[in-house]
DNA sequence: GTAAACATGTAACAGGTTACATGATTGT
DNA sequence: ACAATCATGTAACCTGTTACATGTTTAC
């Protein structure tokens, strides 16, 4: 249940609404998580029913913050320690590579370009930590920004090389 | 709907039973793309209802083999041509690296040295072509499995790294 | 006044996982 | 005879996507 453990984490650094934590899957995490609207709310009930998470604070506009318990992070640490994590293979950039004797060389030529681009363009600019972000010491954040670069340019050359590869 | 393009992708190469795919899927396809016994055989009769593939053999134990129609090939090339391909993040290893300030040092380090220790373990030997493979100009499958070794790298580089930026 | 941003909720459906269920064939 | 492998099918459940639905507050 990784989508309900991102939660968690988002709201061990503080309190947040739904709203919030909806962008914060749109800048943080942009490139570690993906989340729709409709599962942060659902989600957040359901956290909330069971103790992980509890409101703190209600606003305007129906606004409701949250906030972690202190079983919300019990489970967090849990999760964070217990097992190893596997990797998830679903990579929709490969498994169409791995089929592209298919269509015909200028073809997948420009399905290589394509990579190229999405990876050129991907590279978002790192996010200044903000004011009321108390810095940590082993900065986790940034590298997992690190590890975004990496992938990128990776990523990049690897396409480039695939691209000069045909015929 | 990926995984029935996978289907096709795969058929393309030759007729092939249920069995024989899930099988592909844990070799060929084991750092591409995953699928459960149950996934791929309620796919095959979707597949098979909607005209893509068709049963060409029946054999000993229900074995049925499928092959892929002309009106699946379409829809294979459709598919590898019409649109950019886009990353779908859910990275399960950096999602947690991003909240590893909730839990020690030591155990952030530890985390590190199990990322380490799976890129390191994680490396599969590059399978030969098999006899019967007919050799392509522009090797589409080894492309795949540089991707792979690039990755496997990058990962094991930046976990160490990450690791020593630790305190 | 009105557009943009704030803020939540739910229903229908698609995709994926786990577990159960069954049986035939091959090799030793 | 027995185990391993071959071979398929289905039901319950969980996760994720898309679309609909509603209303408030702020800034211009």
């Amino acid at each position: 249940m990784s989508l309900e453990h991102a939660l968690l984490g988002l709201l061990s650094e503080r309190p947040a609404s739904g709203y919030d934590l909806l962008k914060l899957f749109d800048t943080s995490l942009a490139n570690v998580w993906h989340a729709t609207q409709s599962q942060v709310y659902s989600a957040l009930i359901r956290l909330s029913d069971t103790g992980m998470i509890e409101i703190v604070a209600e606003g305007p506009r129906g606004r409701k913050t949250y906030a972690l318990t202190a079983d919300g992070l019990t489970e967090l640490r849990q999760w964070l320690t217990a097992s190893s994590p596997r990797d998830e293979v679903r990579n929709n950039i490969l498994l169409r590579a791995f089929f592209l004797d298919v269509v015909d060389s200028d073809q997948a030529r420009a399905y290589f370009a394509d990579v190229i681009q999405m990876s050129n363009e991907g590279q978002r600019e790192p996010e200044e930590p903000s004011e009321d972000y108390e810095e940590v010491c082993p900065d986790y954040r940034s590298m997992v920004l690190e590890y975004d670069r990496r992938l990128t340019a990776m990523r990049r050359d690897w396409a480039e090389w695939a691209g000069t590869q045909i015929k």
